[in-house]
DNA sequence: ATAGAGTTTTATCAAACAGTCAATTTCCGT
DNA sequence: ACGGAAATTGACTGTTTGATAAAACTCTAT
């Protein structure tokens, strides 16, 4: 009765998946899906293309494994903020995390926005459906926080884009960001300044309490 | 002693070159420089393959023109913070005309956003140096506010990038914004939804006064 | 050690690609 | 209306690209 439903895969299965999963990142989270090749991602992997596609018998093959992989960690930030937790804390850790991701996983955070940029073609659907309902569940939370007056009213879905945007910003635009911070502050502290900063931004603004 | 310094245009040769780069437009901001083909340009600008190559001999010519031709504008509204208005309503300009720019001129947006992400290979120099200039003699601007206690106090420079991330986002993540606020909430009113959040978020933060 | 599965390579293909060229057609000032 | 400049085209080149086939090699469980 055992139809063979999970191939057991072997030692050097794993290991080349693993390489070549690494330099698809590399070569996707720099030049997209149409601009990276097999070829590159191959050479990165080194190996010969045969062989990747060995592994992966079609290119779209290898972007869609990496985008699978990477959802989960992904989304897990926002799917741990916790209803029942303190709102500012949560908010807090919320924005840390996310921008320890954007430290810590630049090429993953510059695969979703070169995938987004090229109009989502391979995850639109998962976009309106597991990552709309995350949000709406997430939003209602927030609201609730608002409503109770634990945090100023303001639209709960925008302030996500704000997060997002702002803390993905150090990870998709890192090499204006070093541009212009130059070496002296654009070094490592950056993401430590960043993080001030933005705490300020989120809990008290920029208006001076009259 | 005329040397045929700028050879005057055509009325045929301004018309096909705005077909052309309107075109072009096209297809940078969905696919980025590698990504995006000389053919799928022609089609888009109706003309033959040849006859696009005779107005721009390179397709890196193309997309350089582009990024020249748009540099001025994308800056513009940055260059034009007024260091002796009231600080309250020139950050309030300043974010409306930014998320303005986004929804007017969404491709401009991601050709940038394309750009960058892919590492900025052909402006950064610019990021370097007139970009950074900029950035540098507004922050001072920015800075000399806050000592005078006229905005809290906080990295201006990590200011102007939560400014540029928060409203570039409703451009460059346009297919997941408007995946996430459905066909209700994501139709034309979403840019006053956003404008209305940003106001809230950059003036008085998330954190409700004790 | 060996058989067979698993892995790698060499050789190759057709399509897509950026770019060229010579020949033709259209435009426009006179 | 005409002559020369400007514009357009079709046919083509060399290269890169994603993908395949089959042969050769290596690993591993017995």
């Amino acid at each position: 009765m055992d139809h063979n439903p999970e191939p057991r895969k072997t030692r050097i299965q794993t290991e080349n998946e693993a390489r070549i999963l690494d330099a698809a990142l590399d070569a996707f989270s720099l030049h997209g899906f149409r601009g990276a090749t097999v070829d590159q991602i191959a050479d990165g992997a080194g190996m010969s293309k045969p062989n990747l596609l060995y592994y992966f018998r079609r290119k779209q093959d290898i972007y869609e494994a990496l985008l699978d992989r990477l959802l989960d960690t992904w989304l897990e930030p926002l799917e741990s903020l916790n209803e029942n937790g303190d709102p500012i804390p949560e908010l807090r850790m919320y924005i840390r995390r996310k921008l320890e991701m954007s430290r810590d996983f630049p090429r993953e955070s510059r695969l979703f926005a070169n995938e987004i940029l090229q109009g989502a073609p391979r995850i639109r659907k998962m976009l309106e459906t597991r990552l709309r309902e995350l949000v709406d569940e997430k939003s209602e939370v927030i609201s609730g926080w608002m409503k109770a007056g634990r945090l100023n009213k303001a639209d709960p879905r925008h302030m996500l884009f704000a997060i997002w945007s702002t803390t993905q910003h150090y990870a998709d635009f890192d090499v204006q960001v070093r541009a212009i911070l130059g070496p002296g502050r654009g070094g490592e502290g950056r993401f430590e300044d960043a993080a001030r900063f933005l705490e300020t931004l989120f809990l008290d603004g920029l208006k001076p309490r009259a």
